[in-house]
DNA sequence: GGGCAAAATTGATCTGGGTCAACTGGCTTT
DNA sequence: AAAGCCAGTTGACCCAGATCAATTTTGCCC
């Protein structure tokens, strides 16, 4: 799917009333350097569907979700598909030490990331030890999370592997949308089942039998969490 | 298991010519840093199977692994574990963002780290921003390595696992003993099984079928890659 | 070097989740 | 409003890998 690649205008007028300015890599910054950093992105839209980089591909730019989420992948040579994650305003992503990129990232319905040019953005970091430290605690996180889903994917069942993807998801949208018993589940059940390493009907399965347990209540686009202790008591071990 | 935690001398006098020094964190220091550096760490000595640290203690130190291998992992309530990872030397352990580690490490045989109290090595980081470049690599490489452990435990076949397994372990042992096809495996079976996120019966049976189809042969305290390209084959999907 | 305990292998059987296939219900298109 | 089309659900069956259960092998300590 070839990019729309709309540049909306550069992020430079934006910065500072940016809906990520405090929680993404650029929340390091004071007002001054903010200025500065502002000439560096611009502002890109994608429409649902579209691949913004894939794996391989040459590093040429990094990313800042600003609105929206994205579906991060790994293709198997064979077509078999791992999600590695999903990401989310405020997640910074292009970071890699191969100079290409190691996963590829689709959006999910409509995103505007913040788009910077691999090399002025890293000489932008050269004298801003700051902003390295942003970068860092955000791979930190992130490593984090990736050893959790370790965990999930080698050692849970299908049903505490649902139970906790539904109690995680909702936990990452708080900070965006406020808690909520009612979960947007923006994603297919075939992204969800190749987050979790299981198959299409498996999660479905699963899906409807938490239902059928008044746990949860599948509704158009997401689920109602009925009973969040019995969810969370399928999710615990 | 109580740690012996016998303090060999300050790794002060040792630096220069430590074992890891190409490879490690400290890679990034000039002569005058290390002199420096010297001063915040000591060797400390671990025997086979003791704790170097547990998931949910509080972090007072980094490490860094100067010889011997450790599996790090995670155990959920009911017991089960998976292996994130086996560390070996220049291998960095114990950053975090909640002050406490995500993960439990053991000694697996005899183990020499260089342990540095947390607060000095924030501290002599702080104003030395190559440092933090060079943590912030290494953090960057563990993630690409954690995503490739996702795709391994969500959507490979136990032979393909397994075959995975022998090649990557190889692959790591390059840069510190050099290229050869007899693989040392000093972690037992039941390691791998959870490293793998498969039981040791699986782990074992798909040894013996890949010794019987000539592919490696089981030795003492490790396997000999008879034929390399056939592993591959097994390996790549 | 004999006696044990732990680690590894092997065999027999079972089952959670995969596979294959049919069906249902929204949406879009005309 | 009929036709077509995905995404999702459901059912029937199967199999890779788990579980349970013996051995066998290895290492270790008197």
């Amino acid at each position: 799917m070839k990019p729309s690649m709309v540049t909306i205008e550069p992020s430079g007028h934006f910065c500072s009333d940016c809906a990520v300015r405090g929680s993404a890599v650029c929340a390091s910054l004071d007002a001054a350097e903010l200025r500065e950093f502002e000439h560096l992105g611009r502002r890109v839209h994608f429409d649902a569907g579209e691949t913004v980089f894939s794996e391989e591909d040459i590093t040429t730019s990094f990313y800042n979700v600003l609105e929206g989420v994205m579906r991060l992948y790994k293709l198997l040579p064979d077509g078999r598909r791992q999600i590695v994650g999903f990401a989310l305003p405020g997640d910074f992503l292009g970071m890699n030490l191969s100079g290409r990129h190691n996963f590829s990232a689709d959006a999910i319905g409509g995103v505007t990331v913040c788009q910077f040019a691999k090399v002025p953005f890293n000489r932008f970091i050269e004298d801003r030890p700051h902003l390295l430290r942003r970068i860092n605690e955000l791979a930190i996180r992130e490593l984090s999370q990736a050893r959790d889903h370790m965990v999930l994917l080698g050692r849970r069942s299908a049903d505490e592997k649902v139970a906790t993807f539904l109690l995680g998801w909702r936990e990452r949208l708080v900070s965006l949308e406020g808690a909520s018993n009612t979960v947007p589940l923006p994603m297919s059940r075939q992204d969800i089942a190749d987050y979790l390493g299981l198959t299409i009907e498996t999660v479905s399965r699963t899906f409807t039998k938490l239902e059928r347990r008044g746990a949860i209540e599948i509704i158009h686009g997401g689920i109602s969490l009925l009973d969040p202790v019995k969810v969370e008591t399928l999710a615990a071990p």
